[in-house]
DNA sequence: TTGAAAGCGCTAACAT
DNA sequence: ATGTTAGCGCTTTCAA
């Protein structure tokens, strides 16, 4: 532990360089119309005593803090034991810091935590927020939506349309995958391979990702014998849980589409233990493309990939150009000026050796 | 994104219950000495705007931000896909959250970032940072000292006593695990299990986690063929690239030590193709025990248990005491009082089936 | 016990 | 082009 030393103000830095506080304040912030020769001298001053503005004296007055809040809200274990997080973690913080805005993480662990998220986003500590695993029934957007920050989710919030008041004016914006096509595709591969008996290990279903890509799955499947159905909840335990029901249900399956590929890493165990041989007994396709579980895995992995990092990028990129336009007020809307609307990026089929 | 709306200060809060807005202010801040009914009407006041402090205003004035940095300095991908980093912030969100302090995350990928994170550090928006992954010539040091900012590191730093000016009264505050008595205990284990050619998969020799299990190595194994060790870099392809090179060296070695799980799981990976059973031809212990990787590699993985959400959330602790003493300026010495000191966590082997 | 008033360090009108 | 000044919303002496 290191000691404070007392920080110079803009004050200090103005009498240093001889001329008045708004002077330093233009040169710090980079506004035109300070004579070269002045600029000069405030720069040296500013160096000379080490100056770095306040930030709670300047947020005050403007009102800006360029500062995001990301809100993971998982009470489950699942998402620490998934790079998936950081991934997306690691995309914000990339297109955050291209824009000098800082990250503010707020990780809720139950119900309780809630009020504290809310409370914290209403205090007026950030610029916006960026919202993530969102369940069916998660008491967050409502929190949200009286805090009143701008807010970009990841992934489709659950959420019916009819549920949220009428107002057209500021619809919500998202980004995620396109879970449904993604699924679609591996499906089709999987029929494409010849195989007849296609099961499907589902996510826990009050997340929209597992609901889209089960209906990705039957969209192909259209008369899935339901018993060729079981739901997980993207672990590996789930995963092994749900092929091995699958496996005593229809021991005569010989194609398993699971909805992460953390449940296909539990599925392939199953299935090894079993003496079921992959792909010539029974191909298998997971979803994410998350390296260090799809390479590794005996034999690594055909997957779906979704571009995480860039699923966080871009939510951050949403959410700043919102800023930016709520910053110019009423602007005219020329094209860039457009309010951001939501994105559903596209996934594509990895091919390893699982099927 | 939603509108925002302007929230009501403390003079509308005042103004609603007819009190003054040091009264508002007292009753918001918890002081003693205000009388039972105006601290109700405050109450109601408070209630019925929806008021919630002005976090930048208090900033202003207090110098107390309820906010600490986390930062994560770790330019390869390595920490994205290794769940060691999402438990420690866990540890960390828990601690800081039972103390109402927000948790800002600054993640560095490269050198060009270090400048900005020593602004940020020194731009007094925190009251104190949390620091990881320290290589040995990491200029990061060097930046928060220069910050002043209060810190603690996760990890012993690697930097030589010597370097430091010498400065008694602040000493460096870490958390580590006991890397050298963990290693000595798995190194002791396999040992005791008979094997005589146990063979080292080291971590990169530029942090000090790594550095400290090799030397619990060789603390047993005390004249060890050099051969013996090769140098791995914590990934899965690390470890088979280490455990090839000690195979090619070294075919009659009977144990394998692996300086974390991650590297093991390649290991395993490698000593499977080359047809020797584990544990039958080779012994394999890991280290960390990371559930999603021990426990699922074939055969599970004897391996080190660190507590890493803990270690996490005992870094918060320090600081956060730390900020307390300082706060109490130049208090009594008493037993509580006293300024935090490093802590080492102690490890314990957890025995699978790989050794 | 409560209130009045003085800033905290900065930005942004408004003057010059 | 530069300086003067009035706050931003809050805490904290100091008086009453």
């Amino acid at each position: 532990m290191t000691e404070t030393a007392s920080r110079p103000t803009l004050e200090a830095v103005a009498a240093r360089a001889g001329v008045s506080r708004a002077t330093v304040s233009r040169v710090v912030n980079g506004s035109e119309g300070v004579r070269e020769p002045l600029v000069e001298r405030v720069r040296r001053a500013v160096e000379e005593l080490g100056y770095v503005p306040n930030q709670a004296a300047r947020s005050l007055v403007t009102r800006r803090h360029d500062a995001v809040a990301v809100v993971i809200a998982e009470p489950e274990t699942r998402v620490f034991a998934d790079p998936f997080f950081a991934l997306q973690l690691r995309g914000i913080s990339k297109e955050l810091t291209a824009h000098d805005s800082q990250l503010v993480l707020l990780l809720t662990e139950g119900r309780e935590d809630y009020a504290r998220v809310g409370r914290y986003l209403a205090g007026g500590h950030v610029d916006g927020a960026l919202v993530f695993s969102l369940h069916l029934d998660d008491p967050l957007p409502g929190l949200i939506r009286g805090a009143g920050v701008p807010t970009v989710f990841g992934g489709r919030p659950g959420w019916q349309d009819g549920t949220r008041s009428a107002e057209p004016a500021t619809p919500t914006v998202y980004v995620d995958s396109d879970n449904r096509g993604g699924a679609r595709d591996a499906v089709r591969h999987l029929v494409g391979l010849g195989r007849v008996r296609v099961a499907h290990i589902a996510g826990p279903l009050d997340q929209t990702s597992a609901v889209d890509r089960l209906d990705g799955f039957r969209d192909v499947m259209v008369d899935a014998d339901p018993r060729l159905i079981a739901e997980g909840d993207f672990t590996p335990a789930g995963g092994e849980r749900a092929m091995r029901e699958l496996l005593d249900r229809c021991p005569d399956l010989d194609a398993v589409f699971a909805a992460n590929d953390l449940a296909a890493s539990g599925a392939l165990r199953v299935l090894r233990e079993r003496g079921r041989r992959v792909p010539e007994d029974v191909a298998v396709i997971g979803f994410d493309d998350m390296l260090p579980v799809a390479e590794q895995t005996d034999p690594p992995l055909t997957t779906v990939r979704q571009d995480i990092e860039e699923m966080g990028r871009l939510m951050a990129r949403l959410l700043l150009r919102g800023l930016e336009r709520r910053g110019r007020e009423d602007a005219v809307e020329d094209i860039a000026g457009a309010p951001p609307s939501s994105v559903v990026l596209p996934t594509t089929l990895v091919r390893r050796a699982s099927a």
